[in-house]
RNA sequence: GCGGGCGUGGCGGAACUGGUAGACGCGCCGGAUUUAGGUUCCGGUGACGAAAGUCGUGGGGGUUCGAGUCCCUUCGCCCGCACCA
């Protein structure tokens, strides 16, 4: 007897076992097909899942399910993110050793990841925690240090001091530490470093082809590369100051050279410091400077301020020409060489800076079809903005006449033959922002540095038989800094080369190379040996589709390129690039509710919908309260959902439908009670509507009956249509308007059925053609939407008779000469 | 300042290379069913109009037989980066 309602909280589980103990999902079974790598961001194990989690791992599932039934060998895995500082943190607070704390949120957070029925290959689950995992990095860290990849070098670093650890550029954000919020100090430590700058170019250059990816992302790293060609040119100092008879200046508009009024230091540049040794006010200077804060506030602010060192550079055209060099707040030491040559004619902060010290400027560069009378100002203090643009070159001696680009080569070729003290005084030089990456971290809870610090032999690798170097298990928190610095058993060793007493390096590598990594472990995970074998690599790389949040933008993306570049030339046969498809798809929000004590959660609201629009009151006491904004989910507004409650109500199907539908999927969705029921209603609405069509439909298996006759055409009109509709917007990743034209499908076929009821000719049984063209379309339902909605899929293919399971069968083909629309005049 | 995205009913949003604007859903209105429903089913729902019809994709202009879509111009919102020489 067939049950009235779909069931969900039977039909869900036994679906899922029924996956399980099939292997539908394991990847490598069929070699024979095309290889499919659908990814999406493994998660922090943080102890619960949040919706964002299910709309992320939603989005990929529906991917690897379709390309699953278009014949593709899939590999869609699972892992953790599992170091980090809130397990320490959890530590300290309450004494649960970092270790049981991931593991058991991880056991939590699969289990919940599990309930949402998503089509992963469990088999291949990874945590980077393990040492299974983190041995083979230490691994891929030596082979680094062999190929030259590793730097330990002594450097001005971001010092986190509530954290406790050193920060990577990209972790400091507006002063901050990216985790702590606090203020960074900078201090000189001697740090292992990634040298990512070598490959500086080449991943600026591969952003050209990736384009499977947001534009909006590429250029996001474009900018963080941040290339400019220029040159490095040297001016001599009038007089020496102590040893330094020169200073070194970065340009990239060597063309205005002839318009420079002074030249600027860094507050942090050594020449400044040597002349603040002799000038208390200058010293005072360059203090002030370092107090400025560099948050977006300070900078827009920050009046371009100076100090005139006494200092003299002599124009490396005109030794009889003199310029001021100056401490300036506006110069960066950590860009170019920490030093410029003004040109305030043609550069705005020149300019304000000119203006302030009364420098004067020249104009050497005039825009083309300008009169001169409207371009040539009498008196700099008449200019307002700094022209950049393009023009000829003008008071400029041998270079009048040329054009921008044409004087920037003169520039460059003259100054590359010319000597200054037995040097060439210009060289031609492409500048980057990008920094090498300082991976040591001062922490317990993250993957050990391999290697060995010996007073005769210096920085020792780990030899590889005594890899994984595991992290010690007796730790104690009960202080801050890093707990392997105080643990001896584990720190004190002997030097693997000479045998004498060392110490083991005790920093631990930042999280981020947990992560730029992972992709490549999937494909043959428990690997003992190695990282992953070539041939595994070779099979599945790269990730066809890769799925996360925009947040990682730069961070992640930017490293997981610099490692498959260096694991390349590590010798692993890496594809350089390893997501070829990235999709950043948009957060789950929802609306806030507020009142008289602060903000309320929305288990606690009951919302009245009438002519007055939208209330909300407090079940608890039936008080209004306000609705305020909608917003990103968060703790503090309390206006979160949580995954387990919508699974228990109303079924995974449901939840992973409605975070689907609605909103595109790179925008935000907004997750509303109103939304779920709609989405509650289609899952019940296809159980119905699959009993119907049942009702008039053919037995499984029956043959296309030679004469289909005006009405059963149209049906399979309607159901091919369908097809090629939904088909082209899943690969298109346009979820939201897939399921539209699904539910249209059933709405189409709800008036199909009606109609052949109404017109009797269900009862005893529809003509065989028409049986036929019903028995397409309700498979044709369940087969599309099955990438939604998993398990009701099953239960309706089972009710339907269909051969085998849903999650096995082929995605339908739609037959073109059905889908062309018919001729409207 | 530089860059990216967006502007369509009460709301989220559809509309492929220009071709019936508003698919689909939410909300709302009406009806039905039920011992019982915040959770079921059916119908209606851009605006104005009694109707025929008219007007409608941020504003203005243009190309075209035809524009949400193409071009010019203008206004507004969101996001990212930012003293990078």
């Amino acid at each position: 007897m067939r049950a009235e309602r779909y069931n969900f909280a039977a039909a869900e589980p036994k679906w899922r076992k029924t996956w399980e103990e099939a292997q539908v999902f394991e990847a490598g079974a069929a070699s024979k097909k095309p290889k499919y790598y659908v990814l999406e961001m493994f998660p922090y194990p943080s102890g619960r899942i949040h919706m964002g989690h299910v709309r992320n791992y939603s989005m990929g599932d529906v991917i690897a399910r379709f390309r699953r039934a278009k014949g593709y060998d899939v590999l869609h895995p699972m892992g953790w993110d599992a170091f980090g500082l809130p397990a320490e943190n959890a530590a300290m607070q309450g004494k649960r050793h970092p270790a049981e704390w991931t593991y058991a949120n991880i056991e939590a957070m699969k289990a919940q990841l599990k309930s949402l029925g998503l089509s992963l290959d469990w088999s291949r689950e990874i945590a980077t925690c393990d040492a299974e995992y983190y041995g083979r990095q230490q691994q891929l860290f030596l082979d680094f240090l062999r190929a030259g990849i590793v730097d330990r070098k002594s450097s001005k670093v971001n010092w986190d001091p509530v954290d406790h650890t050193v920060l990577a550029n990209e972790q400091v954000i507006d002063g901050r530490g990216w985790r702590s919020g606090a203020l960074v100090e900078q201090r000189e430590l001697t740090q292992w470093f990634f040298k990512i700058t070598n490959y500086a170019e080449e991943l600026l250059e591969g952003l050209d082809t990736l384009d499977r990816w947001p534009e909006k992302v590429r250029l996001m790293q474009r900018n963080w590369i941040g290339r400019s060609e220029g040159l490095l040119l040297r001016f001599a100092l009038a007089a020496p100051l102590g040893e330094a008879r020169e200073i070194e200046v970065f340009t990239t508009r060597p063309d205005t050279l002839f318009g420079a009024k002074f030249v600027a230091i860094a507050a942090d540049h050594p020449l400044a410091k040597q002349a603040a040794a002799d000038s208390p006010k200058l010293a005072a200077f360059v203090e002030e400077c370092r107090h400025i804060g560099t948050s977006v506030a300070a900078i827009e602010t920050a009046e371009k301020k100076g100090f005139d060192t006494g200092l003299r550079a002599l124009h490396p055209f005109d030794a009889s020409w003199t310029l001021p060099v100056y401490v300036a707040n506006f110069v960066l030491m950590d860009y170019g060489t920490g030093a410029i040559f003004g040109c305030p004619a043609h550069d705005q902060r020149d300019l304000d800076f000119s203006k302030a010290y009364k420098l004067g400027a020249t104009q050497v560069i005039r825009p083309e079809g300008v009169d001169p009378d409207d371009f040539i100002v009498l008196s700099y203090l008449e200019l307002v903005e700094a022209f950049d643009g393009d023009g000829r070159l003008i008071n400029s001696r041998f270079l009048d006449g040329l054009t921008v680009a044409e004087a920037k080569e003169e520039v460059a070729a003259r100054l590359e033959k010319t000597d200054l003290f037995g040097a060439p005084q210009g060289k031609r030089k492409v500048n980057y922002k990008l920094r090498d990456w300082g991976v040591s971290r001062q922490r317990y809870w993250g993957c050990p540095i391999p290697i060995i610090h010996c007073e005769s032999c210096g920085p020792v690798p780990v030899p590889a038989k005594d890899l994984p170097v595991k992290l010690p298990q007796d730790v104690s928190f009960d202080q801050p800094g890093n707990p392997l610095d105080r643990h001896p058993a584990w720190k004190n060793v002997s030097c693997p080369t000479c045998g004498k007493p060392a110490r083991r390096e005790t920093d631990t590598m930042d999280t981020f190379v947990d992560s730029s990594w992972y992709y490549a472990r999937f494909t043959d995970p428990h690997n003992a040996g190695e990282p992953a074998s070539k041939d595994a690599l070779a099979r599945w790389l790269p990730v066809d589709q890769y799925i996360g949040g925009i947040e990682h933008a730069i961070l992640h993306l930017l490293y997981s390129r610099f490692f498959a570049r260096a694991m390349r030339d590590a010798g692993y046969g890496l594809v350089a690039e390893p997501f070829q498809g990235l999709f950043t798809q948009g957060m789950v929000v929802h609306e806030t509710y507020k009142g008289p004590d602060g903000w309320v959660s929305p288990a606690e609201v009951r919302i009245e919908a009438g002519e007055g629009g939208r209330r909300a009151f407090l079940i608890s006491d039936g008080s209004e309260i306000s609705i305020g904004d909608v917003e990103k989910m968060s703790k503090s507004k309390k206006n979160t959902v949580d995954p387990d409650d919508i699974i228990q109500s109303y079924g995974a199907d449901t939840a992973r439908l409605f975070v689907l539908s609605d909103s595109p999927p790179d925008r935000d969705v907004i997750w509303s009670d109103e939304g779920a029921q709609g989405a509650w209603r289609f899952v019940q609405r296809l159980w119905r509507l699959t009993g119907e069509l049942g009702r008039v439909a053919a037995p499984a298996g029956t043959p296309t009956p030679a004469d289909i006759g005006e009405r059963a055409r149209k049906l399979r009109q309607v159901t091919h249509r369908a097809i090629a509709a939904v088909t082209e917007n899943i690969e298109g990743l346009r979820f939201n308007s897939a399921i539209a034209r699904i539910r249209e499908f059933a709405n189409e076929l709800s008036a199909a059925v009606d109609e052949v009821t109404e017109a009797g000719v269900a009862e005893g049984g529809v003509v065989e053609d028409l049986a036929f063209a019903f028995r397409e379309a309700a498979e044709t339902l369940v087969l599309l939407v099955a990438p939604m909605t998993p398990h009701v899929a099953e239960e309706c293919w089972a009710d339907l008779g269909g051969a085998g399971l849903v999650a096995r069968a082929p995605w339908p083909v739609a037959d073109p000469t059905l889908v062309v629309q018919d001729l409207i005049s």
